[in-house]
DNA sequence: TTGACAAGTGACCAATTAGTCATTAGTATA
DNA sequence: TATACTAATGACTAATTGGTCACTTGTCAA
């Protein structure tokens, strides 16, 4: 598990300065001090490296977006703090930034187009969720375009932190973007993105959160966790996906105890999806 | 002249569905029906195929907005227009698209760095200039933040283009986007984007247009032209650079001579920048 | 000290790569 | 027909690639 964790590090440096394709096994391999036999036992090819980098990263940038979006933030202070911690994600994690929202080669092979897709689909629920708070039915008409909007200030503004380091003041940002969504919010009146447009587009990711998916997953978390409460929870919870036998409570609150680890929050997410809280 | 589009048009495509790295010059080769030792007679490397392609297709587009912003269109259709020619190139060139504005990898060899910086510093000018005719001296503040949003606006409905085949419809799309432009100009007050901001991401592209580079262009487009009007113009042009004998309007009519053909579109864009018409 | 088993190694392999060059085909002039 | 030229070929090379596997190392309990 750790050694997984070295090496995606090592290789997220490296595809970061040559990309995907120019980055050799060996290459990561030096980088990381192991022989290339170690690598394969960690990865069974160069491909399941990249979808296991792609699962990592993109989870922490989603669920970290999604939590700003559902924390319990008032409601005029709501929009400055999602960009904020938007950009503090891009400032942060500008080298995964440049591989997984500007290397799209990835987007050339079927089973990344599909991940990366519904990971975008996540991000687009998380801020119809937001507008749906902010606005209610003000903007039923327009809402998922004031979605497309958003989407593209953060593309465009974006390349400030994933090609130059010039230091930039985060908190001048953030309002000067949540006034521009405001104001399209409140004065757009010619919609283009229509429901179907948006269900059109993020067909390949529709699927339902499947019980074997998940169970897969929990495995694969325990598989690296040593005893704990959230190793506890986790392993109840698994039970509870056959069997519903404790309450909604319960449920919620096992689920709180597991999210507490950063590197669980995905699962915590999936899971709440599943059981519907 | 012709082999070397050919090569450009059939990589293009096998770029577009593989990605760069990912495509053997034995591939583009057969794609083309010519042998390996042909491609190398039209390029010394890869690498400079890559260059030029580059340059053959981010000039087109570059040079598409140009003309549509400076066209003489009247002030309340020129936002729409703008829109409709951008995505209606998108819609055209959409193998192109995704591999110059997806594709970054690109962006981690240095050399096309600068290229495709300088690219979108010219299409930022080109912004700037009708946001300057078109809101005067209203958005003095706020003119770059503006300009950062309509870029935006243009990646993120990019990708409908980009990466589906649904039918759209331009017209509803120029003037929903058109809208939302012309609120976010009448509407922000919070500046992000400075000048200085501006000038320092756009560093590399600062270069004026040299008197070396201009006439090494000319040249590159003497070469495959005939007997003609066209080739008349260029060549008195290109003698004028050294030697300023003609008046404006001479120039500027010559100039106009050659812009007729769509291929030579760049050097009339680059003679009118060098001459200040 | 022994033995068993997982973790880790790196020489090795077949396949593929960008790029070269001796050779040939085609064409225009004399 | 002979000559001189360029355009085009494709077998070739040297290097690199992702991936394997017979082997060594380290770490336990007995």
């Amino acid at each position: 598990m750790l050694k997984k964790q070295l090496i995606m590090e090592k290789a997220l440096e490296l595809f970061s300065e040559q990309g995907f394709e120019s980055t050799s096994v060996q290459q990561i391999t030096e980088r990381c001090g192991i022989s290339k036999g170690a690598f394969y036992l960690s990865f069974k090819t160069k491909d399941e490296l990249l979808v296991s980098m792609v699962e990592y990263y993109l989870q922490q940038f989603v669920t970290e977006i999604d939590q700003v979006v559902r924390g319990s933030l008032s409601k005029d202070v709501i929009l400055v703090e999602f960009y904020k911690s938007i950009f503090q994600a891009f400032k942060k994690h500008s080298a995964s930034a440049r591989v997984f929202f500007n290397e799209k080669v990835l987007l050339t092979k079927k089973e990344l187009f599909q991940k990366i897709s519904a990971y975008d689909a996540e991000m687009s629920k998380s801020i119809i969720y937001m507008l749906e708070q902010l606005y209610r039915d003000e903007l039923h008409k327009t809402k998922y375009d004031v979605m497309y909007c958003i989407k593209g200030f953060m593309k465009s503004y974006a390349e400030l932190f994933i090609f130059s380091d010039i230091p930039l003041d985060l908190d001048q940002l953030a309002k000067s973007l949540a006034e521009k969504t405001d104001i399209i919010a409140r004065h757009t009146t010619i919609p283009f993105i229509t429901e179907d447009l948006v269900q059109l587009t993020a067909k390949p990711c529709n699927e339902e959160v499947t019980k074997e998916s998940l169970l897969e997953l929990i495995d694969q978390h325990l598989s690296g966790l040593e005893e704990s409460i959230e190793r506890d929870s986790l392993e109840l919870l698994k039970f509870q996906i056959d069997d519903l036998t404790y309450s909604k409570a319960i449920v919620k609150g096992l689920i709180e105890n597991i999210r507490l680890r950063p590197e669980h929050r995905w699962v915590a997410y999936m899971l709440k999806k599943f059981f519907k809280i």
